[in-house]
Parts: structure tokens; C-alpha cells; sequence
RNA sequence: GGUGAGUUACUCAAGCGGCCAACGAGGGCAGACUGUAAAUCUGCUGACUAUGUCUUCGAAGGUUCGAAUCCUUCACUCACCA
């Protein structure tokens, strides 16, 4: 029992400090029952949980089916710092509100995976509003410039003279803090957050909290592009309440060395099984496209249901297999006469009429699926279908 | 506080007082090929019913027939010195 839930806690972890203790703690947890606690914590500067987030998430989860309880932090204090991780920039601080409405969506997000009743959610400014000015000297007297500096981003900034911020070394120690304060016995992480979380381990030394955190850490999920971690910022992401078709759309369009890593980080399918299909694709008695699908189904299944996700991928096949329309497009109606380029922008599907003309001369539009040549042509009246590249499509009545 | 260097579009980056809506690369979009995949090749990439007009090179002023380019002030960044 105990050997099965290390290997799941274990699956797709990219390094393990301290993996005895965490060995411990589940056997305890077999033993007698005592749980422990894992803490995650989230930064609430976008809105929406993306596939990257569910990562960490599933992690948790797992942690969950085997005696952890689940410490959520939401970093609405380290917010309004920004964590410089992987940022050659200092990032824009929020504003309050937005950072509470940001923490709110997240939360309604996130038992989508996690097991509620095993789970706390805390906020950091709860003790570092109250950490005070002393308070802060203190924390600070723990570490050193120099040591800070070994921090890969501080140091690419330090050295290509770009500018780091007084408040950005601030960042990692308050994010250790939160672990002396929590108590945590465990904490989880992308492998960027490397730093950070030793720190927490660094910290509750310090502090003598009478134990070190282990820490887990996860690969950083590639975003769309299979280049770039997966943010919204890049718009490389999949969020997890984007509809159904988009979700489906988007994961097929992943190129097939990135799906077999969003198998192995996302899919619940077992390492086994990947391993098979793998192999079946190289010999070639297995089509690619096949397995993409399957996973896409997957993930559409996770977030909705089975029923949707079979919806998702008939839709899918209709509008790019056998080129029909989908079935649900903006409508809009416009007066009689209306410039093309004029009507494809107030259905949205352009930018501007400057792009409109350009795409026009690039072969890339089309009415009623026949494609347009004419960037001059004016609308009389009646019904049409704009279509603009592959995926952009809008119904028109003009008149 | 002093001295010097810098700030150009989504990002990096070139830019001689007129030939600058601004080289090039990446990204993005579109076309061909495909499995709406990747890779590859090609075109486009400020706005405007448009061979022209308008707004853009950190901000504000100035010099000039004409400024991304020269001058002044301000803001920000970096380096060295204190």
C-alpha cells in the first residue's frame, strides 16, 4: 500500500529533496492514520487556471489519497511584490481588488481536483500584514546578498545590467516565511520555484520550527508552442474553462513529441500504457493522430464530461474533416452595401480593414466557401458565411 | 552626490538631418504541403474605402524648408567613482 502511493506521488516529479521524509510520513499516515500537511501556493495575478496549474494540482491530489492535507496558499501579499522567477524584467505589481478577484475565481477552479474537505486555503498577508517592519529586518538578517545572487534569474539580470528591485530579494524570503508560519511538512513546486522552496527549508531552520520541509518538485509544463512554459501571458495555455471544442482544438494542435509529455504530465493513463502506445506509433501499427485524440478526449472528460467530449470531437471532425461549417458562429447584421473589409471587422474576425485588405490579397478569405479576391467587393443584401483563415468564421446578414 | 553609456514597434535589435511607417531576427497571421500536428517553402506584419493621408522611435520643448537622427530640460535603466 504504501509502495503504491509513493509511486504515484513520485510519477512525473522532476526532483525530490528529502524523499525519505516524505516516505516517512506516508507510512506514519498507513500506520496510525496521522496526516500531514503539503503546501502549494499560487500567485493570484491571472484569473484562470490553466493545464500548466493542473500539474500541481493532481499532484496534490495525490497526496490527498494518501493522508496529506493540503495547505492552498494564495500569495495575495507576495502579489503585489511579483516573483521575479524567470522574469529578465521586474513584473507589474496588481492592484488589490484584483488581486481578491483573481483569488476568488482560482478557488471556485480548484476543487475541480482537489478533494475540498482536505483542503485549507490560506492567504499570506494574514501573518505577513502583521510581520511588521521588525519582523522583516529579522527575516532579512537570515540570508545574504551573495546568496541571493546565486539565483539564476538575479544573476542573468545582475550580470546582462538589467534591473532587479530591493523588493524582489524580498520575495523568496517571504515565501519561505510562509512555510515557518504554515508549519508545512511538505511543499510543492515547478522546478522554477526551486529557489523558493528551499528557502522555506532554510527558514524553518532558522526559525526553528523543529522540522525541514521536504520538497517535490514538478517539470514545468511547455505551453502550446513546446517551447515556452505554458502562461497565459504567452497565450500558449489551455485554460480549464475554456469550452469544450476549444480545449479539444487546442490539444490537438499540439505537435506529437509535446503530447507525449502532456501525457506524462496530464493524462491519468498509466506510465505503462503511454510506454505501449509509444511504441505501437514508432512501429506504425498505431496512428498519431489517433493517441492526440484520445487525450484530448481526456482532458475535455476531466473538465466537463464524456458526453461533451464526444460532442467536442464530432463538431471537431465536421469542421475540419469533411469542411462543414461549425455550429455555432457570431451572427451579426449589417446595413446593405457594406464594404467587405468593413463587415469582416464588425463580426470581429479582423483586426483592422488594413489586415482585412491584407488577408483579402492573401487568398485567405472566403463567402459562402468560395475564396475572394476582391478587396473592394460591397455586400448586397442577403445571408453569408466570412470565413478568415481555417478557424475564423462569422454568419452575416446584411440588409 | 560625480562621470560616462543608454531608452526604437509584441520581443531582441539596425538606423547616414530628406531615399523612414523605419534594416534584420524571433514571434504572430495567412498560403502551399499535411493529420487544422511538427518540419519545410512563400507572402504579410501601424491605422485609414488608400498609389495618397494621418499617428508613431522614453516625455516635453526647441533648432531647421525638413528630426528617430541635432540642442535643452525632465523621467527611467546600467556601469564606474564616492
Amino acid at each position: 500500500m504504501v509502495e503504491k502511493a509513493l509511486e504515484e506521488i513520485s510519477r512525473g516529479t522532476a526532483e525530490v529533496i528529502d524523499m525519505e521524509r516524505i516516505e516517512n510520513l506516508v507510512s506514519k499516515y498507513y500506520d496510525d492514520g496521522s496526516t500531514y500537511t503539503v503546501k502549494a501556493g499560487f500567485d493570484p495575478t491571472g484569473a484562470d487556471l490553466h493545464l500548466g496549474h493542473t500539474v500541481l494540482l493532481q499532484k496534490l491530489r495525490a497526496f490527498q489519497n494518501h493522508g496529506g492535507r493540503v495547505q492552498l496558499l494564495i500569495g495575495d501579499f507576495t502579489a503585489t511584490i511579483g516573483d521575479p522567477t524567470g522574469k529578465s524584467e521586474t513584473r507589474k505589481i496588481l492592484d488589490n481588488d484584483t488581486i481578491m478577484a483573481n483569488a476568488k475565481t482560482y478557488q471556485e477552479q480548484v476543487f475541480n481536483i482537489l478533494d475540498d474537505s482536505k483542503t485549507e486555503v490560506v492567504f499570506n498577508s494574514t501573518w505577513l500584514n502583521e510581520l511588521g517592519a521588525a519582523g522583516m529586518v529579522a527575516l532579512a538578517t537570515t540570508f545574504n546578498v551573495a546568496r541571493m545572487l546565486e539565483r539564476d534569474d538575479f544573476d542573468k539580470r545582475f550580470k546582462g545590467g538589467q534591473s532587479i528591485s530591493i523588493s524582489e530579494f524580498l520575495y523568496p524570503l517571504l515565501q519561505g516565511y510562509d512555510s515557518v508560519e504554515l508549519k508545512s511538512d511538505i511543499e510543492i513546486g515547478g522546478t522554477d520555484q526551486k529557489f523558493n522552496l528551499l528557502m522555506g527549508r532554510h527558514l524553518q531552520r532558522a526559525y526553528n520550527v523543529g522540522k525541514e520541509q521536504a520538497v517535490l518538485m514538478m517539470p514545468i509544463l511547455e505551453g502550446l508552442d513546446g517551447v515556452q512554459k505554458m502562461s497565459k501571458s504567452l497565450n500558449n495555455y489551455i485554460g480549464i474553462t475554456e469550452e469544450p471544442k476549444e480545449i479539444y482544438a487546442k490539444t490537438l494542435s499540439v505537435s506529437d513529441e509535446l503530447m507525449w509529455r502532456y501525457y506524462e504530465l496530464l493524462s491519468e493513463k498509466s506510465l505503462e500504457e503511454i510506454t505501449t502506445m509509444k511504441e505501437d506509433v514508432e512501429k506504425g501499427t498505431l496512428h498519431p493522430k489517433i493517441v492526440k485524440e484520445n487525450l484530448a478526449l481526456e482532458l475535455v472528460t476531466r473538465f466537463y464530461n464524456e458526453e461533451l467530449a464526444t460532442l467536442a470531437k464530432e463538431e471537431f471532425d465536421n469542421v475540419f474533416k469533411s469542411n462543414q461549417l461549425p455550429s455555432d458562429m457570431t451572427e451579426i447584421e449589417v446595413e446593405e452595401g457594406i464594404w467587405i473589409c468593413k463587415a469582416l471587422v464588425d463580426a470581429g474576425i479582423e483586426p483592422s480593414t488594413s489586415q482585412a485588405r491584407r488577408d483579402i490579397k492573401q487568398n485567405a478569405v472566403s463567402i459562402d466557401q468560395e475564396k475572394i479576391s476582391d478587396d473592394t467587393l460591397n455586400l448586397a443584401a442577403g445571408e453569408y458565411i466570412l470565413q478568415v483563415g481555417k478557424r475564423k468564421f462569422a454568419k452575416v446578414k446584411v440588409g
